[in-house]
DNA sequence: CGCATATATATGCGTTCGCATATATTACAG
DNA sequence: CTGTAATATATGCGAACGCATATATATGCG
């Protein structure tokens, strides 16, 4: 049960429509949680019957109705369950580590264009990333008194995703350099 | 289909057996892979319907008897036409990046004990990996004619390890800073 | 002897997920 | 007025997964 905590955490302070829930997900944290709009819809059908969500429909003029979810305080109270629980941050399979720790089995030339499309993918990521955080006007790296300084903890989270594009494309130039000098 | 890859190539050096990559996955690829033992047999089993592994009973004194596998041409080739994809790596979720960035639900003592624990948790496990990457005689980081130098693909992956672990721990350390300055 | 542990394989079952697809409304361009 | 895109919600379906559990052999400890 994952998913279902994730909206928790984007309804905590204001109601949303499932379709805004998708856009928020793509446009505020795809870089550490990825969800289908299948998905979201029937996680909020889920969460209605658990009671942690309620929703009410919202007559639109320009564009379809929509139905506007909101926590309950059984949702409330699990998000603050859920948010301190220290868990174990799992999901740690990646395809793409996996191919390059098996490349021997494939010729240099192969495996350079894999490297070298991840390296492309690394580039696109960053650049969008470092996007939304000039829209926030946000210090990279966030200096000890950040929280003095208007920095909310959306921040935290942005600020991790940049870094960890920066050691990636270090870490993939460099292994593209080593696989060029290969004998 | 994801595991029956990561076994393709586990098995593309020798055959083993199901309990056999347990024990591999365990030791050597468990920092970007994880599965159940239940998964692996499975796995192996659809594999063999497939044609891309063959097993042989090997009879044994002082334990159980086991199945060893190994692959089969059609199970080589399946594995080269995998390692030359230039695939998305997925499997982006985080809870723990979640946790925290909607954690204003929430006390700062609170979230400061779940990042405690993702502290021990990641110095854990970095000493784990360079355990491993002391076995191994392994330079890191790694410098640019080491293919020269007997330096092998597995040592790339956890190259890449070793600095996410660097990476994280830098940065989670930066996080408690930040929170404990909490006004 | 009895019990725990390591080795070894296997099935039941529920959870989570994402792709494909269906359906309906409103706006806008050609 | 016709088609297309954006908004909005929803279901069918199979893939992948992991926990719990069953079963069996061999070793070693007390």
């Amino acid at each position: 049960m994952s998913l279902p905590h994730i909206i928790l955490g984007m309804l905590r302070k204001k109601p949303k429509s499932g379709y805004d829930l998708k856009k928020e997900l793509q446009t505020t944290i795809q870089y550490f949680w990825e969800a289908d709009i299948s998905r979201i819809y029937r996680s909020l059908g889920e969460m209605q019957k658990k009671g942690w969500v309620d929703f009410e429909t919202v007559i639109q003029e320009d564009s379809p109705n929509k139905k506007v979810y909101s926590l309950t305080k059984d949702g409330r109270k699990e998000l603050q369950k859920w948010l301190a629980e220290p868990g174990k941050a799992t999901g740690t399979n990646n395809p793409f580590l996996a191919q390059l720790h098996f490349s021997d089995a494939v010729p240099v030339e192969a495996q350079l264009k894999v490297m070298e499309a991840r390296l492309a993918f690394l580039k696109d990521g960053i650049k969008e990333l470092e996007r939304r955080a000039n829209n926030l006007n946000m210090p990279v790296p966030l200096p000890e008194d950040a929280l003095q300084k208007g920095v909310v903890r959306e921040m935290f989270s942005l600020e991790y995703g940049i870094r960890k594009y920066q050691f990636e494309i270090e870490w993939t130039e460099n292994i593209i350099a080593v696989l060029r000098n290969a004998p």
